[in-house]
DNA sequence: GCCAACGTTGGC
DNA sequence: GCCAACGTTGGC
């Protein structure tokens, strides 16, 4: 299984938001930029992500799940972007924070540090439990 | 609100 | 195909 993180600022779409659409999911359009394209392209239904708060908040804060592979973005006639649907699975008990995976052992490599501006990145399988863990998540 | 980083655009 | 200009992102 892949694992992903998705960055949204909460004030134009944020984990409630997200909650909200339940199980139907939302399609993560808008996204400009060819290699989180490639990423959601390479994405595969039942991946799982993080959700994660651009500038509020700065911190990740829940778990999606893809459940559309990737298909043209509704939001524009331009074919060469297209993009994913994403559903949120459960809420971290505890948000883990940029600040909190820059210090954390482990997590030096994250996209997330290393390359702020990729909106949707991948995640290793070490990364992922890391911060599951620091989340409370079994 | 500022600014650095970086990706995209478009003229040549 | 290069590269300068520009726009956007996102941490601080």
């Amino acid at each position: 299984m892949g694992y992903w993180l998705f960055k949204s600022e909460p004030d134009t779409w944020g984990w409630p938001d997200q909650v909200a659409r339940g199980d139907a999911g939302e399609e993560w359009h808008g996204v400009r930029n060819y290699q989180a394209r490639n990423n959601m392209r390479a994405m595969k239904v039942g991946d799982r992500g993080f959700f994660y708060h651009s500038n509020i908040g700065k911190e990740i804060v829940g778990i999606v799940e893809v459940c559309r592979e990737s298909q043209p973005d509704s939001t524009t006639d331009d074919p060469r972007w297209d993009c994913v649907c994403i559903r949120a699975v459960q809420p971290l008990l505890r948000p883990v924070t940029l600040e909190t995976c820059k210090v954390q052992p482990g997590l030096e490599k994250m996209v997330l540090i290393n390359n702020s501006r990729l909106s949707v990145q991948p995640v290793t399988a070490d990364e992922w439990r890391i911060i599951c863990d620091l989340g409370g998540l079994a």
